[in-house]
DNA sequence: GGGTTGCATGTCCGA
DNA sequence: CGGACATGCAACCCC
């Protein structure tokens, strides 16, 4: 290598070998740089050191930066804007980023700058570059300018294209001025970092999902001046992904469409047909660097062309398939919060500078419109991206935690579409609009390849496909009559009604009502609730079956709502889940509740007792703490007292006294465990088993002993009795006092239904004793 | 008192 | 081991 000058006309340092690389020169090539000016031509400064006295200086209409718009040096730190004067980079993108959240700003429409204004007429006139090897890596690079580069700083941009020129071998990249979206694409990103070709040759954009071995993608990204910027290489090896984090953290303004990259094989796919445009298959990476995508593979969006295409026509708009996630319990709870993929949420939205974010337009599947507050949290020295206000979208559409969300993006780049897929076990319970398509689809994360290989079934947009079909209320539709609810009907009630009209619902979607404190969780995390397809068919029952688990909560009496010829029964509280052995059972043995076995005259009583339960309610919270540590005797008693009363009645009864012993496990054979926690049902009043008997026996063992400790509290205590009078007051209207020779405290029958009563009596009962210790 | 919001923390996973 | 993420929780707000 012979010895050279520096091209700085102001340096012209001779040098032998080391040489930075300069700005693009017009006639081809890179301008040669001395270390020195190099450096500062990387760290775009260069016109700053050299160029000061030279004409061309501008200030930037927002911030007064000063740029050397004159010089091919900086042709790629400014903006010429629409109204005139310049915005350096800096403040377009920012600029760039208020459009993306709807707010215009003067920024609003950029022209593209000298250098590439020389190349926008061929974007405009639909420029087609292929064929692109070594030999024409000027075309190439300034196709990939056209594409807007300008706001890769100046050493990194050349950088990358000088990369690309060493290992393109094709590359078929054609714009349309149709193709707005990607042209904001690029425009709010920047640059084509990388190209390489098709190992099939196939005009990369719309390779088929099924073709695994595509390794076209392309990866678009930007950056800000003063970040530290990536190395060709590293972008070209797929390291960029932790910088382009770390660049949209720094500088916020940066809009990069970036799949994590592989390391390997290269990596940009890159096509738009006239009339058809999409983003890199994100979801499918190369099998040989399958894992080492950047995006973890959970984030990979999974939709078939066809279905895009499908899509892209029903929605008459090009849809890009950015990512998906499964919803977590907190996201699809009450809550109203979903958790973006930090990745994703740099990646593929738009950089938010502020804690309070942007807020963005979102399109479900069924054309509806949706505003949700994109924003992040401070996490850890880094930042925690969410969407709120999803709420009322996700239960729209009726979504639940295991559930996928897929994020798209419609081609102008305003507005995102939010698809969705039914978690695998619940694909059952959609309608006809959704069942055949939902696919079944594992939602574990790294089963890419099967995912693409079924194609029709596998799809993450089918349910968005289906219901784009006419059934513009899908869900609504399939469950009309079901959704008939009073609007006092809890939400759990709610739900399993409507899964029990869907077809036998699963269990999962039985459990994973909106409702988050409703939420009977299968795991705490969502790795938990990544449960294979054949493992989810173990928790699938039949609706039956899960009612079977539904206890009506303890202590709690329904208020029967009647609505279309369904009863219903209204709890204040979420039903119990457990076994059936626990439920309330009716003589007939199937699981039953209360409502059912009402008269009309019972229901009067009802609202009788749910009063004096309100009463209790309010005593019991008056109570002391050591009145409390008798709950569990006095209800105990109240068992018992009702043991035997019940062989006084005839008439079924409802729920009604139960207990809780949390501390009793399976197996427990204590008296409480083990006849049943309503206390009735199980056992005839006649009952001679060893269960009731031994319950007869104590209640009379405590009976007595009440009264003993009752006798004595009047005598030492007579505000004892305010106590009791107020248990007597609860009960004052009975009818029916059964049998006054038990303690009047203790126990009044309800028309039927049993009330247990304020606890009043002294003692301690060890629960966990075995009930044959008659001298407990 | 219930709902909302912002942050903290624990867990898990990938490098 | 560090980052990402799910979720808990306290402070705050509103009815």
């Amino acid at each position: 290598m012979g010895v050279e000058v520096c091209m700085n006309k102001l340096c012209k340092e001779s040098s032998i070998g080391e040489w930075k690389k300069g700005w693009s020169l017009i006639s081809g090539g890179f301008a040669k740089l001395c270390n020195k000016c190099g450096l500062a031509y990387e760290n775009s400064v260069f016109c700053d050191q050299f160029h000061r006295l030279e004409a061309g200086w501008r200030e930037c209409n927002n911030c007064k930066k000063l740029i050397h718009c004159g010089c091919i040096v900086s042709k790629s730190l400014f903006e010429y804007l629409d109204f005139g004067g310049i915005g350096c980079v800096t403040c377009v993108k920012a600029s760039q980023l208020c459009l993306d959240a709807g707010n215009a700003n003067r920024f609003a429409h950029i022209t593209k700058n000298n250098a590439n204004d020389r190349y926008a007429e061929h974007t405009d006139g639909g420029l087609s570059v292929e064929r692109v090897g070594k030999g024409n890596l000027m075309q190439l690079r300034k196709t990939a300018e056209a594409g807007e580069t300008s706001f890769w700083p100046q050493a990194q941009r050349d950088g990358v294209f000088s990369s690309i020129g060493s290992k393109s071998e094709e590359i078929n990249c054609r714009f349309n001025k149709t193709d707005t979206g990607f042209l904001n694409v690029m425009k709010h990103s920047s640059h084509l970092s990388a190209l390489t070709t098709s190992e099939n040759n196939r005009p990369t954009w719309e390779t088929k999902s099924r073709d695994e071995s595509l390794s076209l993608k392309i990866s678009l990204g930007t950056s800000s001046r003063n970040c530290v910027l990536p190395s060709a290489k590293e972008i070209v090896e797929g390291k960029l992904e932790g910088k382009a984090s770390s660049i949209s953290q720094q500088g916020h303004n940066s809009y990069p469409i970036l799949a994590k990259q592989p390391k390997t094989g290269v990596t940009l796919n890159l096509e738009t047909n006239k009339g058809m445009i999409s983003l890199p298959r994100i979801g499918r990476p190369p099998a040989d660097v399958k894992g080492k995508n950047q995006l973890l593979s959970r984030y990979w969006p999974r939709i078939t062309d066809q279905e895009l295409e499908k899509l892209s026509g029903d929605l008459k708009s090009k849809i890009v398939p950015l990512f998906e996630k499964v919803l977590s319990p907190s996201d699809a709870g009450r809550i109203g919060r979903l958790v973006l993929p930090k990745a994703c949420a740099e990646a593929f939205l738009p950089p938010i500078d502020q804690s309070e974010g942007v807020p963005l337009l979102f399109q479900d599947i069924k054309g509806n419109e949706w505003t949700f507050q994109f924003r992040f949290w401070p996490n850890n020295n880094s930042r925690m991206y969410v969407l709120e206000g999803v709420t009322p979208c996700i239960q729209f559409l009726r979504l639940n935690a295991g559930d996928t969300v897929t994020f798209s993006r419609i081609d102008s780049g305003e507005k995102f579409v939010l698809g969705f897929r039914r978690a695998s076990g619940s694909t059952d319970t959609q309608d006809d609009s959704t069942s055949a398509h939902s696919n079944g689809i594992s939602t574990k994360d790294t089963n890419v390849s099967g995912a693409t290989k079924n194609l029709n079934s596998l799809s993450s947009f089918s349910d968005l496909l289906q219901s784009m079909k006419g059934n513009r209320e899908p869900y609504l539709n399939g469950h009309s009559k079901h959704l008939h609810l009073g609007n006092g009907t809890p939400d759990w009630l709610k739900t399993a009604h409507c899964e029990e009209a869907a077809n036998n619902g699963p269990l999962q979607q039985q459990v994973s009502v909106s409702d988050k404190k409703k939420t009977c969780k299968i795991g705490t995390k969502t790795k938990r609730l990544h449960i294979r397809s054949e493992d989810s068919l173990e928790l699938r029952l039949t609706w039956e079956e899960a009612q079977d688990l539904l206890c009506p909560p303890p202590n709690v009496k329904p208020n029967i709502v009647q609505i279309d010829d369904q009863v219903f029964e209204e709890y204040d509280e979420p039903p119990v889940f457990g076994k059936g052995t626990i439920t309330n059972a009716c003589p007939s043995g199937s699981p039953c509740s209360a409502s059912e076995q009402l008269g009309p005259n019972e229901q009067e009583n009802l609202q009788r007792t749910r009063k004096a339960s309100k009463k209790r309610k309010i005593v019991e919270k008056s109570n002391s703490i050591e009145e409390d540590k008798l709950q569990d005797l006095d209800t105990l008693a109240s068992m018992a007292i009702l043991g035997d009363n019940l062989a006084d009645l005839d008439e079924p009864t409802s729920a009604g006294i139960t207990t809780k012993h949390p501390r009793h496990r399976d197996g427990c054979t204590c008296i409480v465990c083990i006849q049943s926690p309503s206390g009735q049902g199980k056992h005839k009043p006649t009952c001679t088993c060893l269960a009731c008997e031994t319950l007869k026996r104590r209640s009379k063992t405590l009976m007595m002993r009440k009264k003993k400790n009752q006798s004595e509290s009047e005598a030492a205590a007579p505000q004892n009795d305010q106590t009791n009078h107020s248990g007597e007051a609860d009960t004052s209207g009975d009818a029916s006092r059964q049998d006054t020779s038990n303690s009047t405290d203790e126990v009044s029958l309800n028309g039927g239904q049993k009330e247990a009563v304020e606890p009043s009596a002294a003692g301690q009962l060890d629960l966990n004793c075995h009930p044959d210790h008659e001298d407990m």
